[in-house]
DNA sequence: CTGTTAGCGCTTTCAG
DNA sequence: CTGAAAGCGCTAACAG
């Protein structure tokens, strides 16, 4: 015999306020309590207040899933980033993380490995929880994957970089055939950070200027574009004075490299270090061999990551607005969940030359 | 006129392949089709076989949000870190995240910034979500968090950390009334790593040791204790010899205390900072201040973080097992998850001395 | 502006 | 071992 607590003999019970609990309690239909409580429609002010106290009167709060299923969408945004061992990714992560926390999402984040692979299958995966929206790293993505968003159907916005050349990409919107032509993203130009920085040690009146890289994302590449723009309008390119290594960037490869190029080209009189880790690695480097910066070689990096201010001699960088970046594509992507479009559905946030004693 | 699609006059469908389309394609009943794809209970090998095979033809994917409605539980696995601006944190979230994965699970991070306050909301809103398990930092929870954690009875292991004694603790057992009193942890003995730092330095020669902290976690006053226990065996223990800084660790707060304590201390031979960041700023700033290490005065960090065995000289340091405690507690909470009892509640990882050129 | 009604897609008793 | 039926707790048409 069954305590008199099973009276109405649920089938299934589970102890948990629900909906039509308070409805019942308030005295209005449980419809009506939604609304209320999501602040839909219009709705009675004095309901609203009533059933705002007897809802948490009550101590309820709504079960997830259940509205997940009746409005076939959640409160959930998935964030995907190649890496957690690169701190930019992690601040980016923060940011974004906050930003949507504090507007009621569930932030879900998935590590790509910079494999389009298991992007593609966090992607799948993800998609199943139907995200309210989703943030991605980077413009380049499978063209499965990029079907997959497509035909999600969720708000989307890119990280970290933005579209080449927005001018011919307007013209070409007009004969628009492809998706993701004109993504929503948040970034900076690449390119020109690259070139920025190759200008800088130009105006320093280095010459042998080597360009230095690890784990050659796309947007690596950006750079290393604006870079030889940069240098082949002043006569100095020299593509022997490129050392692309596609292993994962570290401190230590850092030092490696440093060594590897001081080896094979103790001419040279720069060096650009694609990321802040290798660039902090070098200069440690330097120290251990005894070779002085920026007197024998200069150095730099970019991002500005921590520490770079407090290495010996102080790391020139290219400081790169991660947490904004972070920041402003979450409140985009909150904007496009609601349904509004961005005012500037390409948001460019610059980057600064942080020229500290290394070069 | 609506098109013929719409033949049932569905009051709302959503195109998705449901699990009912596949007991229809498969000529069986839904429970049968969730229960073959569950691999619950006994179901004829055939038809499992037939329902496989039809339900990958029609490419179905369950619904989480129905999924979780209808049992009251979902796959998410919510992990509770305390800042993602220590590299330590990061990497145990990565190692868990990566092995709840694997299973099959979804992980939600929670960052709390050490604040109880926000620990608890965290709690609240993922508690909410019905996860499967909880994964949480350090054994200090205020009270509110526990009976919250104790009433959702939903499994949690507590990371880095382990019980004190866990002799007496066993003795407490027979007589247990509270909660929480013989938690599921992974980690090592916070104590103990801070004894057998001291003595690294005590056989070292040193005399005159500084323990320099921030960020007073209680993990790092676990250090300080087994610390001042060990000086104190040597007669060698000096309260002045204490830098306590609250505020968060960083390699910029590392040379800061450098400085200061040199300043102060000028006879100090070696100082044990509590976590690596904070030594290598202090490495930096030796170098800055031409302050020679070891010779000068011996320096040691915690936690072995990327870039110690970088510096110059290389830092010695504790490496603490935190990918492994991040694994082996994913691990244990998926048994938990299941049901089962893990082998060992408290999982002790242990960690190492690493004595490299600082000391 | 509010209530009624019909599900969202799945799991779970409960019989057979 | 399998099926029927009854929800899980909520939202969304659709009337009123």
């Amino acid at each position: 015999m069954k305590t008199a607590s099973s009276l109405s003999r649920n089938h299934r019970s589970t102890g948990r306020v629900t909906l039509s609990d308070v409805a019942k309690a308030a005295g209005v239909s449980s419809s009506t309590v939604s609304r209320a409580l999501r602040g839909e429609r219009a709705v009675d002010p004095d309901l609203v207040a009533r059933v705002l106290s007897v809802s948490d009167k009550l101590g309820y709060v709504p079960d997830p899933a259940a509205r997940a299923l009746a409005s076939q969408r959640s409160n959930h945004v998935t964030i995907l980033i190649p890496l957690l061992s690169n701190t930019l990714f992690v601040d980016l992560l923060e940011a974004a993380q906050r930003t949507l926390r504090s507007a009621g999402f569930q932030t879900l984040m998935g590590v790509t490995h910079y494999n389009s692979s298991e992007e593609e299958q966090l992607m799948r995966e993800q998609l199943l929880h139907r995200p309210a929206g989703m943030l991605i790293t980077g413009l380049d993505h499978s063209a499965s994957t990029q079907k997959l968003m497509a035909r999600s159907n969720v708000p989307c916005v890119h990280l970290m970089d933005l579209p080449e050349n927005s001018e011919s990409n307007a013209a070409q919107i007009a004969s628009a055939n492809e998706p993701l032509l004109n993504p929503y993203c948040v970034g900076f130009r690449q390119t020109d950070a690259g070139e920025a920085m190759a200008h800088h040690l130009i105006a320093k009146g280095k010459k042998r200027i080597v360009f230095a890289a690890a784990q050659l994302d796309p947007r690596v590449m950006q750079r290393l574009n604006g870079w030889r723009k940069a240098l082949k309008s002043k006569q100095l390119y020299d593509p022997t004075l490129e050392w692309l290594n596609p292993a994962p960037s570290s401190l230590a490869l850092g030092g490696l490299m440093f060594e590897q190029i001081m080896k094979q080209s103790p001419a040279v009189d720069a060096i650009f270090f694609c990321n802040d880790d290798l660039a902090q690695g070098a200069l440690l480097a330097a120290m251990r061999l005894g070779i002085s910066v920026p007197q024998q070689v200069a150095i730099a990096g970019f991002n500005d990551l921590t520490g770079s201010d407090q290495m010996w001699p102080p790391l020139t960088t290219v400081r790169t607005p991660r947490a904004k970046v972070g920041e402003a594509a979450a409140h985009m992507l909150l904007q496009l969940i609601q349904g509004d479009e961005p005012s500037q559905p390409q948001l460019d946030l610059g980057f600064d030359i942080v020229a500290r004693q290394s070069t």
